[in-house]
DNA sequence: CCCTTTTCACCTAGGTGGTAAGAT
DNA sequence: ATCTTACCACCTAGGTGAAAAGGG
């Protein structure tokens, strides 16, 4: 019923355990969150929208080329874990239309950061995070009823579990970023070459 | 109820009689159109759309640094006149917390630019166009009711008038896009000696 | 010592009017 | 002759990781 887009990728950083950036500003991910639905009403109004939990109870730091834990996460961290996608709300028909894209969800480590109107997802660095998909029926009032499990779908992509950090620590990681990020072309080593190779 | 925002620019332009360069891809209008608005019931599902419709029944020509006009006006022209805010349907409370603002309608000249999926609106090149702003109250099902004309407020603004065209007729209108859009910066006159002059 | 913040060169992405060629 | 199109240099706007500086 929801597909992950770009899901060999996910799997590529997954396996080197995928890290992601957070700055005060806000960093968007990448790869960044990419869904496919069916199977809604047509009809129906929906709010879709990403929430991001915490993925164990550890805290977590990178140590001798392995992430190993580190004591116990700050569970009782403060500070909105949610990021409603720009389209919310819209018919099931809309969202079943195409891809359901969250490229400029950005993750900050700034509890005040949602006084400016932009949401932003605060986290706290060296912590495992699971992003998580909910759909969510709007009602003739436009308010949600997240008691009415009826009326709410929750969806996980374990390969789409990250590591926040402020700076990266895995090179296989940082790499990856790299390779595939169009806006990270400028770090690549045949970036160069590519041009200087043609001059001849 | 409805405010026009950055007035005093539209009115500049309204003053030497505004032009909006329409192209097969899409131009966004320059100035956009922006607005608040106040007295909407903050709980009720709203629909924001502006729609672009002939001010006058002429073709228009530019001849001897004017405008005069030039035969009737084809009013059977095909194409998409209608751009819905990307933010609807949207709650009144939403519609009033900040601007409205339309800055990436795009017009065109390109009938059959609707199929991808990017709305853009079709005008004709030489006619005289009046933007108005539409706010429809949605039902619901999220289906709204034209016909209802207490569910339909419409708000029209003669200063946002304009005449489309393929390539600026009246240096007058040239000379305030490039002095008040930002994106035209690099033609400005004064644009290299501030910073030929920094440089003793 | 480890983690965070700031600044930077370098890139993507795309909005300008000018200009010359093309179309009618 | 008049209007349209395609391409261009030049700009805005903002997303990258690297590196150095800052902080506890």
């Amino acid at each position: 019923q929801v597909m992950l887009n770009n899901y060999p990728l996910w799997a590529k950083f997954h396996k080197h355990q995928t890290e992601m950036i957070i700055t005060k500003q806000g960093r968007r991910m990448f790869p960044f969150l990419s869904f496919n639905i069916t199977g809604l009403n047509p009809t129906t109004h929906y709010n879709v929208f990403v929430e991001v939990v915490l993925a164990d109870p550890n805290h977590w730091r990178f140590q001798g080329g392995k992430w190993v834990t580190c004591g116990k996460a700050d569970n009782n961290m403060q500070g909105n874990k949610v990021y409603i996608h720009p389209e919310s709300p819209n018919t099931g028909a809309h969202w079943m239309r195409q891809e359901i894209s969250f490229g400029k969800l950005k993750l900050t480590n700034n509890k005040g950061a949602n006084n400016n109107n932009a949401q932003m997802i605060v986290l706290q660095s060296l912590h495992k995070y699971q992003p998580r998909l909910h759909i969510v029926e709007v009602t003739e009032d436009g308010v949600e009823d997240l008691n009415d499990s009826s009326k709410t779908q929750t969806f996980i992509f374990p390969e789409t579990q990250f590591i926040a950090v402020t700076a990266y620590q895995n090179t296989d990681i940082t790499q990856l970023k790299i390779d595939h990020n169009p806006f990270a072309k400028g770090f690549r080593d045949n970036y160069d070459s590519m041009y200087t190779a043609s001059e001849n």
